[in-house]
DNA sequence: AATATAATAGGGGAATACCCTTAAAGTACA
DNA sequence: TGTACTTTAAGGGTATTCCCCTATTATATT
């Protein structure tokens, strides 16, 4: 027996899902709660398998909610809905524990999929957000493609000194390990910090990290 | 009609695919390669819709290959096939311009669905491929967490600093803005550096957006 | 009210990074 | 076989960071 929760402040869209479950044998609806802290006290006293939960809960939203349960609770599952496919919602939940996110236009049999499949223990994500997700990934390539441009290309010398430099390593350290002179690291360091228009080392860091210049 | 490409060092597979693709009306396999530089060859000669293209291809791999086409084609769509669910072929080739990816026990009619729906403009992945990416989603959250536990936490002002650091602001610049004097911001960071383990600004700046310290 | 932590600040010194200029030898490319 | 870029290196100086130490005042925390 599936133990479901059901956590989303608009009424009428929780008893929707709630009459959807009640049709099948093997899943309970244990609850409904309207905010976030209402979760966090429910699963403290009742077992939960899985919690259909709101993103965007008023007050302590679904991610801070995933967040605080994850402390203490690694059994019962999330499964995170929401209106809106927006990367940054999907990234921040997956990143706090949730284990699946369904949009809530998802119909009747693709729910109780998803459903499943996370108590199942795997996780499950509407086509769209995978669509959603993956071009993001994407994404990152035409961005940082575009910021490549930016700079006149690394030499590959340059590129050994500035990993060590980012490895907390001092110019003369660099020295010993290249087996060359201060001075050429340190000639080495000022073209880095002209081709990369930086002022100093933070910036080096910084802007070595921010755009995956170490390839 | 749409215009094949098949690059794969595998001949028996690729002629497998070929004869799968020969069924379907709206499918020309227009060539079959073996190698990297002679997908690049093709496509420079010939109409190309969509390439099939290997991730592990030898000498050059699919990843270069895609690469240097991007490089002078946007038109041409690539359909990443590969043997191994591994995340970071999947995240590189991604990275790296190709619209879609599966894995090689694919049946035919989801290879077919994958390539009419990356033809078609949108991006297309196996579900097992899926999952490995936002199981490396949900990854992230529990490395990041476990990093969280190794630092002291640091200060309201201890991080200001940071943040000024990072934006490379010397030591002097950052006592003007925050109205407090020279040896204060030595001070912070100084602690900083204690805090976090670092050697120096490169490892504080490191360390810092690894671990996304600034929020 | 007592205790801990944070934020403030100073002196003084050593280590490191940054700047400017110059230049030779190696390497790749057309 | 030039031309451009890279890698190497130096002198000489300034700026900045880092490291001791100490110490007062605020702000939480218990």
């Amino acid at each position: 027996m599936i133990n479901v929760l059901l956590a989303d402040d608009h009424t009428m869209f929780v008893d929707g899902i709630d009459s959807i479950l009640k049709a099948e044998a093997d899943i309970t609806v244990v609850g409904k709660v309207y905010t976030g802290p209402e979760v966090i006290d429910f699963v403290k006293q009742n077992e939960v398998n899985l919690i259909l939960l709101d993103v965007n809960l008023p007050g302590m939203n679904g991610i801070e909610v995933c967040k605080a349960l994850k402390e203490f609770n690694n059994t019962t599952k999330i499964l995170a809905i929401s209106m809106f496919n927006e990367e940054s919602f999907v990234t921040e939940i997956l990143n706090n524990g949730a284990e699946g996110y369904i949009l809530k236009n998802t119909g009747r049999e693709e729910l109780l999929k998803a459903l499943r499949t996370v108590v199942g223990g795997k996780s499950y994500f509407s086509d769209d957000v995978t669509q959603t997700i993956m071009k993001g990934l994407m994404k990152q390539r035409r961005a940082s493609k575009q910021r490549e441009g930016f700079f006149p290309k690394i030499s590959r010398r340059e590129k050994e000194v500035l990993r060590l430099i980012i490895q907390e390593h001092t110019t003369q350290e660099i020295a010993n390990k290249l087996f060359i002179s201060l001075k050429t690291v340190e000639s080495h360091r000022s073209s880095l910090l002209n081709k990369m228009n930086a002022r100093n080392t933070a910036g080096l860091v910084r802007i070595a990290l921010e755009n995956n210049l170490l390839d």
